[in-house]
DNA sequence: GCGTTTGGGGTACCT
DNA sequence: CCCCAAACGC
């Protein structure tokens, strides 16, 4: 075992100063299994890595004897991050990363056991789906009766399942053919060199199991593991847990998680894990020492925030069981607001900001979440309007963009010219005359073959289209060639000149971001290499010095960047700096705390959402993703609902949710419309019955009820657009004129360019900045 | 082969 | 309402 060096703590006990009882008793517990419930807010991430540092200070086991595993890759830079600070230790040693990045470092080792090409590639999503439709072209089958998003996810819980196609029972013609391309996919991603994401974890897990000397290998080496989220892992990766560390060994796992919080059942996730290990390792209340140990102490938020998530998630029956607490005392009351509309709701919304923003608090402490990404449309345009700052997560993310999966396509074929998928995506981008009627006839040439579309080419009749096939073949050798002994950033940059792309690029209308996009790509490609470099576990180019497992391959560095690119798509907008109101779903906000939290569209039908009650555990999980979005909050939080809500072009008129009905009396304060004190109920003079808070309210659905607060008065927050009058036709505007736009709000006519009434206008906005505007389109009000 | 139009569909999106 | 994908026309 390799000495420990001496670390930036003194001792153990400096190590362990200012946890809590239970937290003390996690860290510290003796090997063997452990589960420990960790909480919302309860310092898990503190927990386990403090967890690794400790078994290392201590001496039970030197670094290369960890494994830690998480869902993210945010997660697992956080942990790294952490152990960096705490460990004067060569982060490489240590097997930290996401169940898919471990996998796929494991198989980047074992590739020859594994029965894969050494250079490999790894299918994203989107790269999914375009093999699949092949597949389905290939087999005659109309992506109508099979669609492909449904295969896609067909096969990835298959393989989730571990069930290979010859496993899987066929009880119906359909069933039949389902199989039948899932077989089809899976031999034309052997073909093409390619794994997709669950296919990395189904390979590392059946290498595991049919090699028992490789099993033990691992077994033997990796006398700690951890895990944390344990509450979203599936069953493949409860059983590949299980191949490395069985219950019953010496080895410890410990694992970090909390039933209450697991909302990605949708794509495999398990709550039923959690259970299974406490039986499966014999991890029971009761014991001594405690190896079920509790985190119920909350360090986030404030007293009511945690009676209101407490009580609900008291309605879900099966549960492990904890009940969070807080020193912090009660602090406000979890408020409640029925709205009329939505405009209403963001018309509250954005003076609760302003209030909160005058209170001193910082904007981007204060978070809009909501159960579907269509709610974020209303509240982004209100912010806009009203000039506050804001970012929404979620969206297209950087190795998502089209030119740059175009340039890793390119980059990919350099590695492997079989990855058709790579191929297809920029055999003809940019143009160059190859069309679908040759692609047709290399696809039937391939599918004859059994080969990939690059092995193909040479199977075709000897005539133009071919040519043009063969040019290509020529560009991506070329460039392969010129690329060899240049540094990642110097190949990307030729590769995006060499293929065309630059040029394509610069001749579009607006190819003007997507080039600086693609400029973004080479300094991520040298930010990266430098990274790499130091030393840091970016890659999992680990060199195992131990026996058992010889280095089968080390990888390149253009190989580690597409890996890279591949397994983590990047932040769709890092841009830090100037503080701005966050905006995301409750799913991208888990993890996430801030000192207030907005929960919009609390309404039947979208959340719980209507399509989630299908499922048996629906309600639950959704009842789960409420009780994320409440312990989100840290000193405020602020619940809303609309009555009347324009959604995919249509009003409905929704109830409030019934999860409002399960917070505690005591904790919450119901806030009624401003305006609604001029006399007529909130809910419409009687219209709809006695409707009250405490009444019946989900039978009082429906109907239309006189929007109470709109008509009175349009909102400070905001000038009375809809009260304008429209533009009179022909009206002429003047230099100097005062102007107001829908989108942008009040403004100055600056510049007037052409004959009106189809001139391009120069305006300066108050808040937006000056905007040229066509005046044909947009449509501007004189003030 | 390329650009525009029409029409279908829309829970959450980690790896 | 808005986005993406297939179908249509040049």
């Amino acid at each position: 075992m390799s000495e420990i060096r001496p670390t930036s703590f003194d001792s153990p006990d400096g190590l362990l100063r200012g946890l809590n009882p239970e937290q003390h008793a996690a860290v510290t517990l003796p090997p063997g299994p452990a589960l420990i419930l960790a909480g919302a807010g309860s310092g898990k991430t503190r927990v386990l890595t403090t967890r690794i540092v400790w078994l290392i200070q201590t001496g039970q086991v030197a670094p290369g004897g960890v494994m830690a595993v998480t869902f993210t890759n945010k997660a697992a830079r956080e942990m790294l991050t952490r152990l960096g600070a705490m460990l004067p230790l060569s982060l490489r040693q240590l097997w930290v990363g996401t169940f898919h990045g471990l996998c796929h470092r494991f198989l980047r080792l074992h590739w020859k056991t594994a029965g894969l090409p050494q250079t490999f590639q790894i299918l994203d999503m989107q790269d999914q789906l375009s093999a699949v439709k092949r597949v389905l072209k290939a087999m005659n089958l109309s992506d109508e009766q099979f669609a492909p998003r449904k295969i896609s996810s067909f096969i990835a819980g298959c393989k989730e399942e571990a069930l290979r196609p010859g496993q899987l029972e066929i009880d119906s013609p359909h069933t039949r053919t389902l199989v039948d391309i899932y077989e089809a996919y899976e031999q034309q991603c052997q073909r093409e060199g390619v794994v997709d994401f669950a296919e990395l974890m189904l390979r590392t897990y059946e290498v595991l199991h049919a090699h028992p000397e490789l099993r033990a290998h691992y077994q033997q080496r990796f006398a700690h593991v951890l895990v944390d989220e344990f509450q979203d892992t599936n069953r493949l990766q409860y059983a590949w847990l299980k191949l490395l560390a069985p219950p019953g060994t010496p080895q410890s796992v410990f694992v970090v998680g909390d039933d209450d919080q697991s909302i990605y059942g949708f794509r495999g996730a398990r709550v039923g894990n959690m259970e299974d290990f406490t039986r499966e390792y014999g991890v029971r209340d009761g014991e001594t020492p405690q190896r079920l140990v509790r985190l119920e102490q909350n360090y986030r938020s404030a007293g009511h925030i945690l009676e209101c998530a407490n009580a609900l998630i008291s309605n879900n029956t099966v549960r492990l069981g904890k009940t969070l607490r807080t020193d912090a005392g009660v602090g406000e009351p979890v408020r409640v607001m029925g709205a009329a509309s939505d405009a209403d709701e963001v018309r509250w919304l954005l003076e609760e900001v302003a209030a909160l923003q005058r209170a001193g608090t910082a904007l981007d402490q204060i978070a809009v979440l909501y159960r579907s990404n269509a709610l974020s449309r209303g509240v982004e345009s209100g912010l806009f309007n009203a000039g506050i700052a804001y970012r929404v997560y979620g969206g297209l993310r950087f190795f998502e963009r089209a030119e740059i999966k175009h340039a890793l396509a390119y980059l990919r074929l350099l590695e492997n010219p079989h990855d058709s998928s790579s191929w297809l995506r920029v055999v003809n981008f940019p143009a160059r005359g190859i069309g679908a009627r040759t692609l047709e006839q290399l696809q039937d040439a391939a599918q004859n073959n059994g080969v990939s579309l690059y092995a193909a080419v040479s199977a075709l009749p000897d005539n133009r289209s071919r040519d043009r096939l063969q040019g290509f073949i020529d560009l991506i050798d070329d460039l392969r060639q010129r690329a060899s002994g240049l540094k990642l950033p110097e190949i990307i940059q030729r590769v995006v000149e060499g293929s065309g792309l630059q040029a394509a690029y610069e001749a579009e209308r607006e190819g003007q971001e997507r080039l600086e996009n693609l400029g973004e790509l080479v300094n991520a490609a040298d930010a990266f290499e430098r990274y790499e470099q130091r030393g840091a576990p970016v890659t999992p180019v680990a060199a195992d010095g131990e026996s058992g497992a010889p280095p089968e391959a080390a990888q390149g560095t253009l190989s580690s960047f597409l890996t890279h690119a591949a397994l983590e798509a990047g932040d769709n907008q890092a841009q830090e700096g100037h503080s701005a109101v966050q905006l995301m779903t409750i799913h991208a906000a888990k993890g996430l705390e801030f000192d207030a939290v907005f929960l919009v569209g609390a309404e039947e039908g979208l959340f719980p959402h209507e399509q989630a009650l299908a499922d048996p555990d629906g309600l639950n999980e959704e009842r789960r993703l409420m009780y994320v979005a409440i312990t989100r909050a840290r000193q405020r939080l602020s619940i809303s609902h609309a009555q009347a809500r324009m959604l995919h072009g249509q009003t409905r008129y929704n109830v409030p949710s019934r999860f409002l009905d399960e917070l505690p009396e005591g904790a919450v304060k119901w806030l009624t419309p401003p305006r609604a004190a001029t006399g007529a109920s909130f809910w419409g003079r009687d219209s709809v019955g006695s409707a009250g808070w405490g009444g019946n309210r989900r039978a009082a659905a429906a109907a239309p009820v006189p929007n109470v607060w709109t008509e009175s008065q349009a909102s400070p927050t905001e000038p009375a657009r809809q009260d304008a009058p429209p533009p009179a036709s022909g009206t002429a505007l003047r230099k100097g004129q005062g102007v107001f736009h829908t989108k942008f709000g009040e403004g100055r006519v600056l510049a007037i360019e052409g004959t009106q009434p189809q001139a391009r206008v120069q305006v300066a906005f108050r808040r937006h900045g000056e905007k040229w505007l066509d005046q044909t389109l947009a449509k501007l009000q004189p003030i």
